[in-house]
DNA sequence: CCGCGGGCCTGAGAGC
DNA sequence: TGCTCTCAGGCCCGCG
């Protein structure tokens, strides 16, 4: 499911419920996600205040009183839903509660702020890992993540310079966290339709050439930061697992130009062309052949 | 360095 | 109704 949209909206529905909230209870319900919890799981989140709650790519991070992070991911269906106590799940309700604790609510945050948070992922590819801040700069699923595509420092030049010498095609290189973190499947396709690129090009096309940066690289560094930010004011894409944490759907799918629009008409104005699929590196691409080169 | 295939899991939808 | 098959928003590994 979540790319970066969709962790960013989900991270901006825990920060009420959790920052600045102390952990009163934690139940891990099963022994494992895509990992084992440690053993000390429980133990070591309990009494800890949530000092703040950020998020890296794709990854969650509640920074922790005692000194430990805890790194979150959603994996491909990961879902986290807040109630309070008052407040709990009726019958219908999202994460097809029927009383609690529902089918693949898997750890549950009893939170001093009254909250409850419940993560849910019927797949398991998410997991919940807890480090030593101090040695965050070491983690392996960190270390190696490419620009933050919404901060500062992501551009023109920095999506250029990643793109030199890379011998594979864009589609694969926006895929690849090391260049840009926290694009997916969706949103890659997005970005390189709004800038007009098609998605076998060599990445290599768009490094930096006699110094600037080329006009492929601003599109698309542009088109990147679009595609996000709409969508992140869209309150993410819900094709499947997505929900906010308040249980609304996210929105931004009825906004793809097009992902999932294979046969439909090209969004861009003018273009008489038809949205294509096809499989790249395993996963399916959508392009527009006519205005995307 | 790169693409590919397989693996980790469950569930939805299509086709028969 | 129910079976089987394919596919899905992520990511890691090993192979050639």
């Amino acid at each position: 499911m979540p790319e970066l949209p969709e962790v960013e909206t989900v991270r901006r529905g825990l920060v009420p419920a959790m920052e600045g909230a102390r952990f009163a209870a934690v139940e891990a319900r099963r022994p494992d996600l895509r990992f084992p919890f440690p053993a000390d799981f429980a133990a070591r989140l309990h009494g800890a205040t949530v000092t703040a709650l950020t998020r890296r790519a794709k990854y969650l991070l509640a920074e922790l009183s005692t000194g430990d992070v805890l790194l979150m991911h959603l994996g491909m269906s990961g879902s986290f839903r807040v109630e309070t106590a008052e407040k709990t799940r009726q019958p219908g309700d999202f994460h097809h509660a029927r009383g609690a604790p529902g089918l693949h609510d898997h750890v549950v945050f009893r939170m001093s702020s009254g909250a409850i948070v419940t993560y849910n992922d019927p797949r398991r590819f998410g997991f919940m890992k807890l480090v030593a801040a101090d040695a965050l700069e070491a983690e392996p699923l960190l270390a190696g993540l490419g620009p933050e595509p919404l901060g500062n420092a992501f551009g023109a030049p920095l999506l250029a310079r990643a793109c030199a010498g890379k011998r594979t095609s864009l589609k694969a290189a926006l895929l690849d966290q090391r260049v840009v973190a926290g694009l997916g499947n969706i949103y890659v396709c997005e970005a390189l339709h709004r800038a007009r690129l098609a998605p076998r090009r060599f990445a290599a096309t768009l490094a930096t050439r006699a110094g600037a940066p080329t006009p492929g690289a601003l599109a698309l560094a542009e088109a990147i930061r679009a595609v996000l930010g709409d969508a992140i004011a869209a309150g993410g894409s819900s094709l499947r697992d997505h929900r906010q944490t308040s249980g609304e759907l996210g929105y931004f799918q009825h906004a793809f130009r097009v992902y999932d629009r294979e046969g439909e008409p090209c969004a861009t104005p003018a273009c008489a062309g038809t949205v294509r699929r096809f499989v790249q590196n395993g996963r399916s691409t959508f392009w527009c052949p006519k205005c995307q080169r």
